[in-house]
RNA sequence: GCCGCUGUGGCUCAGAGGUAGAGCAGCUCACUCGUAAUGAGCAGGCCGUGGGUUCGAUUCCCACCAGCGGCUCCA
C-alpha cells in the first residue's frame, strides 16, 4: 500500500500502481469528470499515470494552470490531427499550449486561408466528437528518430536530435495521429468541449528569421461553451478599447500615412500629455531631480564614444550637416554624460539626479509598428543618476519606490523582471556581475518578487524592468532601472572623493513611464478612454436646454474655468437627450444640464458619466466636489 | 525586415470590367425641447500610389506605399 497526501492535507491509503484517475474516482464521481491531470510531488502528469510510492497529489482541473495547459495542449494535437487529415503533406513543427490558448506551426505549400480554418475547425469537431483516447508511449532516441523519419516529419526529427541526453522521449497517440510530446494531456479528445480557431499567422521555425517561415494557427479551448463565449466577448471588448480607435474617436492622437510610426498629438491628446508631464515634473522635483534638455541631433563621433555605434547602429537614423556626420539620438544618455562632465564634481554633490523628457528616434522594423505602443519616435521620461558605488542600493530603492508611487496613482498592477548580460555587451564580466548583484541585493532587501530574464539586459548594463498589465492582460514594459559602469568609463567621468583623489562614479539610467506615448496608449486602453477626472482632456460639458439658458450657462462656464477646470459648452440647437448622448460618447466625466430651475436658483443639474443623473446642486457644491476629485486624483 | 490579409467621402461599410452608393458626422432650414439619437434639405470621393492587360479599369494582373494579425525586435 502507498500513502497519498491530497491538497487539503488529508492522507489516503491506496494499492501500489493505482492511477491518478482512479484516485479521483475514489474521491468523487464529479471530480473524476472534471479532473484533467494530476500533480505528483510537484510534477504534472497524465491521469493514466500510476502511483508507486508515497506522494502528495494535487488533482488538476481547468481552474488550475496545469489542467488548463493539458487541455489546451490536447486541443493543439486535435488541430494537428485535423490538419493532417485535410492536408496529408503538411509537416508538423511545434504546437504548445499558451496562456490564452494554443497554437500549432505547420510547414505547408500554400498558406492557410480563413476558409481553410473553418474546414479545419469542422474536422476538429469530428475528432472531438469521436472522443479518441490519448495514449502515451516512449521510445529510445534511435527508435524515435526512425519513427518520425518514416512519417516524413523533418522538424520532429530535428527536435528529437536536440533533446538533451537522458531525456525520456515520449509520444502521444490518438487514433491515426501520433505526436512527439512531453505531455501531459487530457485523457481523450472529447474533453476539448469548447474551442475556436482564431487566426493564422506566419511564424519562423524556432523563432529565428534565418529559418523558414511556417504557418501558425492560433486557437483557444475551454471545458465549457460558456467560458469560450466569455473569452470571445472579452476579446471583442478589448477591440473596442483599442487605443488606436479611441485615440482617433476622442481626438487624442493619430498616425498618418505620411509618418509611419511618428504620431501626431491633437489638442486633447496634448492636454492629457501635459498633465502627465507636469505630474512627472512635480514628483521629480520633490525627489531632488534636476531637469535638463539635450539636443536631438548630435555629432556621430559622440555615438562612437558611447558604444551606440557598435551596439545600436542598426536602430539609428543619421544625417549630414556641412559635410559632417550627425546622428539622431536613440537614447538620451550620451547627452546626459556631456552635461555631467561639464563641471568638476565633489563626492558631496552626489548623487546627482538629472532628468530629461527626451525625444528619441529609433528605426523599428515596419512590421512591428503598433499605434502608440510601438513607434519610431517617442519621449522617454529619462533620468541619469550619478553616484558613488556606496550609494547604489539606496538610489535603486529610491527609484523603485518612485515607480511604485506612480503606478499606484493610475491603479496599475505590475510585475518586475531582472535582465542580465546580453550577447552583445560592453565591459568586463566582473563589472557585470557586480552590477547584477547590486540590483538583486536592492530587490531582495525589500523582498520584492522578480523573475530573471537571462540575456535581456541593455548593452551597457543589467536592468530591472517593470511590466504593466493592460486591459487585455497584455503586459508592457514601462519602467526600467539600468545600472551602468561602462558609460562613466567611456566618458571618463569622475568626482573628487573625501581623499582628494579622482574617482569613477557609477550611474543609473531609468524611466518611469518608459515612453510617454506608450504610457498614454496603455492609459487609454486601461480606462477604455474614460479617463479619471484629473486626466480628462475635458472635465465638464455644459448642456443648456434651450437658447434662453445660454447666458447663464456661459456664466457657469466662466466660473468653472476660473477654477482651472476644463470646460466645454454645447450651444447647438439640439434636444438634451442628444447632447447627453454625445457627451457620454466623448466620455466626459461630468455633464451639467441647465434649464429654468437651475438658472433661477444658481444651480446646476449634475450628470456623471459613471452614475448618471445626480440631481441638482449649487454650483459651489459642484465645484467643491470636482475639485476634491481632481486634487485626490481619484480613479 | 518576413508571412498572410486589407486599402472606396471625416468615420463605419456596400458595390460592379462601362468611369460610384448607404448610415453617422458636417452645413442650411424648421422645431425651443428636462437626462443616451426631432425632421427635411444640401454638399462632400483622381475608389492608397505607379505601371500593365483592355475599346474602356476604381474593379483583372504586377510593383510600391500604408494599415491590420502574427514572427522577430523592443520603451
Amino acid at each position: 500500500m502507498i500513502q497519498v497526501t491530497l491538497k487539503d492535507g488529508s492522507k489516503k491509503e491506496y494499492r501500489k500502481g493505482i492511477t491518478i484517475k482512479e484516485v479521483a474516482q475514489d474521491i468523487s464521481a464529479g471530480l473524476a469528470r472534471v479532473v484533467l491531470a494530476g500533480e505528483v510531488d510537484g510534477k504534472v502528469m497524465d491521469l493514466s499515470a500510476e502511483l508507486h510510492q508515497d506522494c502528495t497529489l494535487h488533482l488538476l482541473t481547468f481552474d488550475d494552470e496545469g489542467g488548463k495547459h493539458a487541455l489546451r495542449h490536447t486541443a493543439s494535437h486535435v488541430l494537428a490531427q485535423a490538419v493532417k487529415h485535410l492536408y496529408p503533406n503538411a509537416k508538423l513543427a511545434i504546437g504548445p499550449a499558451i496562456d490564452t490558448g494554443f497554437y500549432y506551426d505547420f510547414d505547408v505549400e500554400k498558406p492557410f486561408s480563413v476558409e481553410d480554418l473553418e474546414k479545419i475547425e469542422a474536422e476538429m469537431q469530428k475528432i472531438v466528437k469521436e472522443d479518441i483516447k490519448l495514449e502515451r508511449f516512449t521510445l529510445s532516441r534511435d527508435e524515435a528518430i526512425k519513427f518520425m523519419e518514416e512519417r516524413n516529419e523533418p522538424y520532429k526529427v530535428e527536435l528529437i536530435n536536440d533533446l538533451p541526453e537522458g531525456e525520456t522521449i515520449s509520444f502521444y497517440k490518438q487514433g491515426d495521429f501520433t505526436d512527439l510530446c512531453a505531455g501531459p494531456h487530457a485523457e481523450s479528445t472529447g474533453k476539448v468541449k469548447a474551442f475556436k480557431l482564431l487566426s493564422v499567422a506566419g511564424a519562423y521555425w524556432r523563432g529565428s528569421e534565418k529559418n523558414k517561415m511556417l504557418q501558425r494557427i492560433y486557437g483557444t479551448a475551454f471545458t465549457k461553451k460558456s467560458d469560450l463565449d466569455d473569452y470571445l466577448f472579452r476579446l471583442e471588448e478589448a477591440r473596442k478599447r483599442d487605443h488606436r480607435k479611441l485615440g482617433r474617436e476622442l481626438d487624442l492622437f493619430d498616425i498618418y500615412e505620411e509618418g509611419p510610426g511618428f504620431p501626431f498629438f491633437m489638442p486633447k491628446g496634448m492636454v492629457l500629455r501635459n498633465i502627465l508631464e507636469s505630474y512627472w515634473r512635480d514628483e521629480h522635483k520633490k525627489r531632488n531631480y534636476q531637469e535638463i534638455r539635450t539636443p536631438i541631433i548630435l555629432n556621430e563621433e559622440l555615438w562612437h564614444r558611447s558604444g551606440h555605434w557598435d551596439h545600436y547602429k542598426d536602430n539609428m537614423y543619421f544625417t549630414k550637416i556641412d559635410e559632417q556626420n550627425f546622428a539622431i539620438k536613440p537614447m538620451n544618455c550620451p547627452g546626459g554624460m556631456l552635461v555631467f562632465k561639464r563641471k568638476l564634481h565633489s563626492y558631496r554633490d552626489l548623487p546627482q539626479r538629472i532628468c530629461e523628457l527626451g525625444l528619441v528616434h529609433r528605426h523599428e522594423l515596419s512590421g512591428t509598428l503598433h499605434g502608440l505602443m510601438r513607434v519610431r519616435c517617442f519621449t522617454q521620461d529619462d533620468a541619469h543618476i550619478f553616484m558613488t558605488p556606496e550609494q547604489i542600493t539606496d538610489e535603486v530603492l529610491g527609484v523603485i519606490s518612485l515607480i511604485d508611487d506612480f503606478y499606484k496613482v493610475f491603479g496599475f498592477k505590475y510585475h518586475v523582471e531582472l535582465s542580465t548580460k546580453p550577447e552583445s555587451y560592453m565591459g568586463s564580466d566582473e563589472d557585470w556581475e557586480i552590477a547584477t548583484n547590486a540590483l538583486k541585493k536592492a530587490l531582495d532587501s525589500i523582498k520584492m518578487e522578480y523573475k530573471i530574464n537571462e540575456g535581456d539586459g541593455a548593452f551597457y548594463g543589467p536592468k530591472i524592468d517593470f511590466h504593466l498589465e493592460d486591459s487585455i492582460g497584455r503586459t508592457w514594459q514601462c519602467g526600467t532601472i539600468q545600472l551602468d559602469f561602462q558609460m562613466p568609463e567611456r566618458f571618463d567621468l569622475s568626482y573628487i572623493g573625501a581623499d582628494g583623489e579622482k574617482h569613477r562614479p557609477v550611474m543609473i539610467h531609468r524611466v518611469v513611464f518608459g515612453s510617454i506615448e506608450r504610457f498614454i496608449a496603455i492609459l487609454t486602453e486601461h480606462f477604455a478612454g474614460a479617463f479619471p477626472v484629473w486626466l480628462s482632456p475635458i472635465q465638464v460639458k455644459i448642456l443648456p436646454l434651450v437658447d434662453k439658458h445660454h447666458e447663464y450657462a456661459a456664466k457657469v462656464q466662466k466660473e468653472l474655468e476660473a477654477k482651472g477646470i476644463r470646460v466645454e459648452i454645447d450651444l447647438r440647437n439640439e434636444k438634451i437627450g442628444y447632447k447627453i448622448r454625445e457627451a457620454q460618447l466623448e466620455k466626459i466625466p461630468y455633464m451639467l444640464v441647465i434649464g429654468d430651475k437651475e438658472m433661477d436658483n444658481n444651480m446646476v443639474a449634475v450628470r456623471s458619466r459613471k452614475e448618471g443623473d445626480l440631481g441638482a446642486m449649487s454650483l459651489n457644491d459642484f465645484m467643491n466636489k470636482i475639485d476634491q476629485e481632481i486634487k485626490g486624483k481619484v480613479i
